[in-house]
RNA sequence: UGCCGGGUCGUCUAAUGGCAGGACAGCGGCCUUUGGAGCCGUAUGUGGAGGUUCGAAUCCUCCCCCGGCAGCCA
C-alpha cells in the first residue's frame, strides 16, 4: 500500500491561517512527522449533547485534516461508566455527521484500547514507574499539598514491584471495593504542578459500562487514558482546549516513559457565546429540570438545538470560520452566529408570506379573485414565481397599522396609503373598533392602477407590507425565540438561573400564512417576508397543525430606532 | 500565594522588527415593491512604565489585569 507523503509542499492555501496551522506548517517543513500523513481527531465523552463548542472543535480538527489531506478520527472517551449512556453515543455520531465532518464511517471507542493500556500499566509497575495505593480519596487530597506546599509521599509508594503486580492484578478481578485501592504513576509529590503529584491512573469503579458490560471493574483515568488513545490512533495533532494545559507535561510523560509513538498536544480557547452557557453540567441541569424543552430546545446552543431551530451546517460551519482559533478566552457575541445564519438562509430559502398577528382589512371597492405573481427568492432567479391569491378580505400584520404613528413611520396609517407587496396601493379609509378601542379591523380601498409589474401608475409609496388572503391563508402556529438568558454571560454568574430570559419564548397559536405551506416538510426552511426566517419544527408538527420556529429575525434597522 | 497560559477596535480575529488590516455590530448615504438583500462611506484598538532599535503590537525589564490548576470528572 502506498503511503501517503505529507510535506511542506502540501502546506495548504488559507487566507488567514490561525496560530495551530502554523504549527502544522512548520512541522511538515521540518519533516516531523517523517512523511506520516496528518491526524486529527474529536474525542468527546458521552455523558451529554454536543454543544456549539464543540462544534467548533470538529471544525477546527477535521477542517485540518481535510485541509492537508490527512484523517479525522470520531473516537468516545468513555473511560467513565458512571457518566456516559449509549444515547449520548448515538445523539453524538448523529451531530458530527449531520455538521459533515468525515469519520469514514470509523467510530473508535477508548474503551476498546483498555486491554493494552492495562498492559502498559503493568509495563510501568515493571519499570518502577506506578505503584497501587491503599490511600483513600480523602487521604489522597489530604496529602497533595497546596499551591505553595509540596504534597507528602504516600506510604505505599515503595511496594515492591512483585506486590504491586500482584494487587494491580487483584484490583482487576475485583477482589477490592470501589475506592479503597488506586494505582499511581510514581512521579513527584513536590511538583509545582498538581498532575505530576502521583497522579492516579486507575480506579475501581463498580458499575456497568455501555459498551464492556462488567468486562472490567478498574477504569483508566482520563490523565492516563487520553495520550495513549492518541498515541494507540497515530494522532500528529492532539487539540484540546486551555484547561488540559497544565496535563501536557504528564501525557508526555506517560509516552517518554513507555517509549510509544508521541502526538503533540496543542491547547486553544473554548468557544464562550454570549447570551448563552456552555458547560455541559449547566445544559444538563436544563434539561433535567426541564427549564427548556429537552436538549433539542431551539433555544438551546447544543447542536441538536441549532438543528431544530433552523440553522444549517454550513452555516455553523462558516461561524466557526468567522469566530477563529487562538488560545485567550473570548466572549463571542451572538450577532456572529446569527449573521452566519442569515447570510446562508438568505441565498437558499424560499419566500413566503405569514402574518403572525393578523389583522383583517377588507378592500370595499375590490370584488371576485385573481392570482398574482411573487418571486420565490430574489437571490436566486432559478427559485421562479407562484401564484398567490388576492381577495376582497386579507389580513395584514397588526404591526403595520398604527393609528398614531411615530415619526418615520412607513407603514398603513389611518388616510394613508401602504403597498401590499406582489399587488395593490391601498389606503386606509375607516378604522373599525370594538368596544374596548382596540383596532379590530381596518376598511380600505384599492388603486386598480397600481397592480405589482404593470408599471401603469407612477404612484410611490414609502411602505410596502405583507398580507395574506383570509379566505385562503392557512393557519400554522410560531415559536418566536428570544435569547435564553437575559445577561451577556450567565455561566460567571453564582445565581446564573436566575439569569434565564422569562420570555425566550413565545407562542403564536393563529398565525395566518401562504397556502402553498401546507406540504411543509419538519425542518424546511424558509423566509417570512420582513418576520424572519423560520423553520418547521420536527417535535410538534402533526399532520394537522403546522409548526414554525423562528431561526432568526431579519436585520431591522427600523425596530431599532 | 506556587506553577502554567493569556492581554490588539464594542465583539471575534490578523499583522511573526517596516503603512495596525478584516469580519460582525454601530453610524451615515445610495438603491430597493421585504425598513430584507446589495453597494458606498465612516468612527473606534495595541493594558501601563521604561529600555533596545533608523523603526516596536512584535525583542528586553518591571508592573497591572484576566483565565486555568489542589476530582479516584473529562
Amino acid at each position: 500500500m502506498e503511503e501517503k507523503k505529507n510535506t511542506a509542499e502540501n502546506s495548504v492555501e488559507k487566507k488567514s491561517k490561525n496560530f495551530i496551522y502554523e504549527i502544522i506548517d512548520e512541522d511538515l517543513k521540518n519533516n516531523k512527522w517523517g512523511g506520516k500523513e496528518i491526524c486529527t481527531r474529536f474525542p468527546p465523552e458521552p455523558n451529554g449533547y454536543l454543544h456549539i463548542g464543540h462544534a467548533k472543535s470538529i471544525c477546527l480538527n477535521y477542517g485540518i485534516a481535510r485541509d492537508y489531506k490527512g484523517k479525522f478520527n470520531l473516537r468516545f472517551d468513555d473511560t467513565n461508566p458512571e457518566k456516559e449512556e449509549q444515547e449520548y453515543v448515538d445523539s453524538i455520531i448523529e451531530d458530527v455527521r449531520w455538521l459533515g465532518a468525515d469519520f469514514r464511517n470509523k467510530i473508535l471507542y477508548a474503551s476498546d484500547y483498555f486491554e493494552q493500556m492495562y498492559r502498559w500499566a503493568v509495563e510501568l509497575i515493571k519499570k518502577g514507574k506506578a505503584y497501587v495505593c491503599d490511600l483513600s480519596a480523602d487521604e489522597i487530597r489530604a496529602t497533595r499539598g497546596t499551591l505553595t506546599e509540596p504534597g507528602k509521599e504516600s506510604p505505599y509508594r515503595n511496594r515492591s514491584v512483585e506486590e504491586n503486580l500482584d494487587l494491580f492484578e487483584r484490583m482487576r478481578k475485583g477482589e477490592f471495593a470501589n475506592g479503597t485501592k488506586t494505582l499511581r504513576a510514581k512521579i513527584d509529590m513536590a511538583s509545582p504542578n498538581f498532575n505530576l503529584r502521583d497522579p492516579i491512573m486507575y480506579r475501581i469503579v463498580q458499575a456497568e459500562h455501555h459498551r464492556q458490560g462488567n468486562k472490567w471493574c478498574i477504569f483508566p483515568t482520563y490523565d492516563w487514558a487520553h495520550g495513549n488513545e492518541d498515541s494507540i490512533e497515530g494522532i500528529t495533532h492532539s487539540i484540546c482546549t486551555l484547561e488540559f494545559e497544565n496535563h501536557r507535561p504528564l501525557y508526555d510523560w506517560f509516552l517518554d516513559e513507555l517509549g510509544v509513538y508521541h502526538p503533540q498536544q496543542i491547547e486553544f480557547a473554548r468557544l464562550n457565546l454570549s447570551y448563552t452557557v456552555m458547560s455541559k453540567r449547566k445544559l444538563l441541569q436544563l434539561v433535567k429540570e426541564n427549564y427548556v424543552d429537552g436538549w433539542d430546545d431551539p433555544r438551546m446552543p447544543t447542536v441538536c438545538g441549532y438543528r431544530r431551530r433552523g440553522y444549517t451546517p454550513e452555516a455553523i460551519r462558516n461561524f466557526a470560520e468567522i469566530i477563529g482559533v487562538a488560545k485567550r478566552d473570548a466572549l463571542s457575541d451572538i450577532s456572529l452566529i446569527e449573521f452566519a445564519i442569515r447570510d446562508d438562509l438568505n441565498k437558499r430559502t424560499q419566500r413566503a408570506m405569514a402574518v403572525l398577528k393578523p389583522l383583517k382589512i377588507v378592500i370595499t371597492n375590490y370584488e371576485g379573485e385573481e392570482e398574482l405573481e411573487a418571486v420565490n427568492n430574489p437571490e436566486d432567479a432559478t427559485a421562479g414565481t407562484r401564484k398567490v391569491q388576492f381577495t376582497k378580505e386579507l389580513y395584514i400584520e397588526q404591526s403595520d397599522f398604527m393609528e398614531n404613528p411615530p415619526k418615520g413611520y412607513h407603514r398603513l396609517v389611518p388616510g394613508g396609503e401602504v403597498r401590499l407587496r406582489y399587488a395593490y396601493i391601498i389606503k386606509c379609509e375607516e378604522v373599525i373598533k370594538n368596544d374596548k378601542d382596540e383596532v379590530v379591523e381596518l376598511h380600505c380601498t384599492y388603486d386598480p392602477d397600481t397592480r405589482s409589474g404593470t408599471g401603469t401608475s407612477t404612484k410611490k409609496v414609502k411602505g410596502t407590507i405583507h398580507w395574506v388572503s383570509a379566505k385562503h391563508a392557512i393557519d400554522a402556529e410560531v415559536r418566536l425565540y428570544d435569547r435564553l438568558f437575559t445577561v451577556e454571560n450567565p455561566g460567571a454568574e453564582e445565581n446564573w438561573l436566575e439569569k434565564i430570559n422569562p420570555n425566550s419564548l413565545e407562542i403564536i397559536e393563529n398565525a395566518k400564512v401562504e397556502p402553498f405551506l401546507k406540504n411543509a416538510k419538519p425542518l424546511d426552511k424558509y423566509q417570512f417576508e420582513r418576520n424572519g426566517y423560520f423553520c418547521v419544527d420536527t417535535k410538534y408538527t402533526t399532520n394537522e397543525k403546522l409548526v414554525f420556529n423562528r431561526t432568526v429575525t431579519l436585520k431591522d434597522s427600523w425596530a431599532q430606532k
